[in-house]
DNA sequence: CTACTCCTTTTAATCGTTTAAATATATTTC
DNA sequence: GAAATATATTTAAACGATTAAAAGGAGTAG
């Protein structure tokens, strides 16, 4: 493969000529520059970033660690941000941590080898954040995306749980429900504690209390989802709301309810988190709060590169969004709020 | 940040020997083994991987360059191809083209100035690969992923296509379907034509003839199945059954049945290609052909992997995967050969 | 004691750029 | 036309690693 060497030798200049050329980074008589662009085009020559990146201490790439793309929440999330990156010069360098600690540390360490100019992280972590301190010692930027690492100072685009669920259960409450389950996120994830706070919060300020025996502990997998659905409506006396803490887990329940027979909004109302993009032709129609992926992933990655240019004067930086509110077919159901018994109607 | 020399001069030895400690290269001493790995620890040092790809002329970094990562078929190929590169340390950089040629040039192109070992491709090019071959031509390993690229010779790990699509539309003949809409995908995409040439070889072998008014030309997004859908569904002497050539459109097509208020199978039946992670609880059950997507990008990320380092000495090296036709309930119903005319009966 | 091995460790060149400083060339000024 | 100034080009030292080859040191044989 060409070098700049060869470029010059062919082009008869020297080698910080081409180099002027190719950046354009102080003038170079017309006749040079033809001759080196007439020499880069003939060797095929493609300068090369690395020795660049060497020489600059820079990069230009972004590392970008999530759970699992395949989780139908993130590839917006990372879309927004590699399209911001990308129009930046940046490009994202990713991986999954599949929510182990483990791995997160081999990668984020693997990253920070690669000399990333900064990490965009949806960590795992729970309380162990020591691989985190090191990293952002060394330099490295690390804006966090979704969730925050405890104890630890860095920019990070977080979505308002709090609210988020707050509405949710308020709008069950004001469709008549009282007796509303949870089926909650991993409660070791500030996200999982939060919409907690938001259920328990919204709940509180209808003056109705807290039942821990509505509060089912999942985890944000199909799996917990899809066992402690079935559990729930297997209850003599089940609650005739449920609010399920991701759309995976969602997901999960609506699939118990098929196995049961059970149907919804007719046996009990259901509202989520996450919109997996199934609004459209599938039934039930659910009431979701969304949250603004794209946007957050772009946001996410602006903060970033803002910072590592040094654009950044602030420290930390932190974005809390808004999701919304949509409602579907899911809690259309209207309970008269007085007999708690099993009360249901309008097929839709 | 701090480099290989300040780690050298704390522990007291030549920059060769920490390195040797590091890569394991040659025997070092316990005695200094340790002083370097002390040194190591107190200075929080990373080995700078660049400095190394520099030297050592490989970055261990795999570039991947898909049309839209938010498609739901890729993911799951994202994610086969990164577990394994991984595993063997490598790196993947992903950026989208969304299925512009443009981008897709200005992507392999920086992806070859940060001298990628390999590239792993689902192209949106059409004829135009200048691009591909040049970069080909400088060295870089390039490995095509569900599509190829004309004219030029590359390793590939593809469908097969036609065999995906003949069976769906021979199980649709054995249901008693002989008027068999198409909902095609891009023609200008290999992928497209293939599985209209699927479709169309299921007709002949089965001794039907093809009409051209059954075949309606989509894009394999989401709009084309759904102003398709719904066209197919006014027509007076409407189809008996459509085949969609894939996952997006196909959800376009139930949302243009919802629309119109007809129902699957009641009114027509419906097979796809991809299977959208949708078959839990949402109806109807589509009858897929489904593509093993995490195996596809594991062994291309393989393929392109030992490529680089030399383990693949044929050339050009192509697997064919095969899908697999799952039937569901979206064709169950039974028609009788006989009346062509409107014959719709078991709702399920 | 010298010479020869066999390890271990160090020296120094190299990878392909960028960029300050030096040099060469062109232009202006008087 | 020489001096001063402005502009264009080149020289050469980094950046932080790897790795042949050279050097150093310990042990052994004669």
């Amino acid at each position: 493969m060409a070098t700049i060497v060869e470029v010059a030798k062919r082009a008869d200049v020297s080698i910080a000529t081409v180099s002027n050329v190719i950046r354009g980074t102080r003038r170079v008589s017309q006749k040079l520059t033809e001759r080196v662009q007439a020499a880069i085009r003939e060797l095929n020559y493609s300068p090369n970033e690395i020795a660049r990146s060497l020489k600059v201490r820079q990069t230009r790439m972004l590392g970008m660690v999530l759970p699992d793309i395949t989780n139908p929440f993130f590839p917006e999330i990372i879309r927004g941000a590699e399209d911001t990156a990308f129009e930046r010069g940046y490009f994202l360098v990713t991986a999954n941590t599949d929510e182990q600690i483990g791995r997160e540390r081999r990668i984020v360490s693997a990253l920070r080898s690669y000399r990333v100019d900064g990490v965009l992280l949806a960590s795992a972590s729970g309380k162990d954040t020591a691989h985190l301190k090191s990293t952002m010692d060394a330099g490295v930027a690390l804006v966090c995306l979704d969730r925050t690492v405890p104890g630890i100072k860095t920019d990070a685009v977080l979505l308002d749980n709090v609210r988020g669920a707050r509405e949710c259960v308020r709008h069950l409450i004001q469709k008549g429900h009282t007796r509303i389950a949870i089926i909650t996120g991993a409660l070791n994830l500030q996200t999982g504690r939060e919409r907690l706070r938001g259920y328990e919060d919204a709940l509180t300020d209808a003056g109705l209390s807290i039942d821990p025996k509505l509060v089912f502990e999942g985890d944000f997998r199909y799996e917990s989802g899809h066992r402690l659905g079935k559990q729930i409506m297997k209850q003599t006396n089940r609650p005739t709301a449920i609010f399920v803490c991701n759309g995976v887990m969602a997901i999960g329940v609506l699939k118990a309810f098929e196995e049961i027979g059970a149907e919804c909004p007719r046996d009990v109302a259901l509202a989520t988190f996450d919109d997996m993009k199934l609004d459209s032709p599938f039934h039930p129609h659910l009431t979701t709060v969304v949250q603004p992926s794209y946007e957050m992933g772009a946001r996410a990655a602006t903060i970033l590169m803002d910072r590592i240019e040094g654009k950044l004067k602030k420290a930390p930086f932190i974005v809390r969004v808004s999701p919304t509110l949509i409602l579907r077919e899911s809690t259309e159901a209207y309970l008269h709020p007085a007999p708690p018994g099993k009360d249901h109607r309008n097929r839709r």
